[in-house]
DNA sequence: GAATTTTATGAGACATATGTCAATTAAGCG
DNA sequence: CGCTTAATTGACATATGTCTCATAAAATTC
């Protein structure tokens, strides 16, 4: 089990059951994260995962089935360490950087868990549209603080969010480095309508760093049934 | 044969073997189309192509080759075409924004040839490279009259071509509208520093329609040797 | 129109994936 | 410990895919 394992981590002291499972998730996560959706073989995830063939299916009808399992806790996840990386800054275009830099520094600490989540926001519709739902009320928010000067629809908000998925891509392969969520969040303030000055400022400002961490569940809530 | 399928059109007068050839590169690029470039399966693309499966490998190694070969024939085509519409546009903001437009307008019209495209940009690092090479120089242009206030780097180009390809995406997916080429230029010149009144007429003023059409060779030209 | 070269075919050897199931092993418990 | 239930296993039936090759069909040449 390598520190990468957050699944199998947070299932440590509960249930055999609950540990296969999360071993399994664990296993999905690095072999989409290597081979992609697509490509990737249930074989390859028991492999991966150390169990037998037919202990998957004990688990998940089959592959689909574990890809929207883990792509939904991903996204899920990586909302919530959003969510609270965020508590305190009020002011929208600060929100809007913060937002995009924390997805990015979030994504990359964890590379494998950041490749999924890339890869499932591409296929699942309604995943994307969980990740960027506060994104609209923070760049509505902007324009009610005459910040923004453009119109803020689902256009915009595809557009903005393409640019930083694609960073979080090049990130993921090498070709950006660590400036680059301060660097596309000062070009997607631009685009909004911010102030050079001002997008440079916000957008460079400090950052304490954060990681992606999971909790853990002591034994007792083990009562849980499994399913 | 239908109005899709260029290589046949292109290699009706070719010999045999070369109208054969055409004929397995439009099934590959409908199939890849539909089913993308990992879950193709050569046996599909024979089915699509109406030969047998044998007759494949005469002419393509196995699967990647054909890939390799559609994408960048794709691609050569379409750059080819984008030159083609931009003669006799010289100011920079214009030809940034026609590039765009003119992309979109030429992968929406042959929608095939448009998936390919964009699945194919994002597998071979080099080719999208070759799509972008002349908005290096467009950017850059742009900088020296003045009215692009940011650095041109690869994370910028990057940047905009993922507005780009992102716009092209939806577009095939028929989550934006016509205007989306209008719409994704003029927030790509608010990036790049432009005035929003400037971008936004540069963005929507009318451009006559293009579409993909390609040369048809006269017999004689048969003589080229096969590979 | 016969001979020769080019092109096309599809059966088949081999590989890998999926999902099921009867049998085996491990865990939990009084 | 012995019994019951939960968890795991891997062989197997089935399916799909890749690539080769001996042979057939078609086209070209003389």
């Amino acid at each position: 089990m390598t520190p990468q394992d957050l699944f199998t981590r947070e299932a440590r002291n509960l249930g055999k059951s609950a540990r296969t499972k999360a071993r399994l998730m664990d296993a999905a996560v690095s072999v989409f994260a290597r081979d992609g959706f697509e490509a990737a073989s249930v074989n390859e995830i028991t492999r991966a995962a150390e169990v037998a063939n037919g202990t998957f299916y004990v688990y998940f009808k089959d592959k689909d089935e574990i890809a929207t399992a883990v792509a939904y806790r991903i996204a899920h996840d990586v909302v919530q360490q959003l969510d609270a990386a965020m508590v305190g800054v009020s002011d929208a275009v600060e929100r809007v950087s913060c937002a995009t830099r924390r997805l990015l520094d979030l994504a990359t600490s964890t590379p494998q868990w950041g490749q999924a989540l890339f890869r499932a926001v591409w296929i699942y519709n309604d995943l994307r549209d969980s990740v960027v739902s506060y994104l609209r009320a923070d760049l509505e928010r902007g324009v009610a603080q005459g910040v923004f000067t453009v119109e803020i629809d689902d256009f915009l908000i595809s557009t903005f969010s393409a640019m930083t998925m694609s960073t979080l891509f090049r990130r993921l392969n090498g070709e950006a480095g660590p400036d680059a969520g301060s660097r596309v969040a000062q070009l997607q303030l631009h685009m909004l309508g911010v102030a050079p000055d001002v997008a440079k400022r916000v957008a460079f400002q400090a950052l304490d760093p954060i990681t992606l961490t999971m909790p853990v569940i002591p034994r007792e809530m083990d009562r849980s049934k499994k399913n």
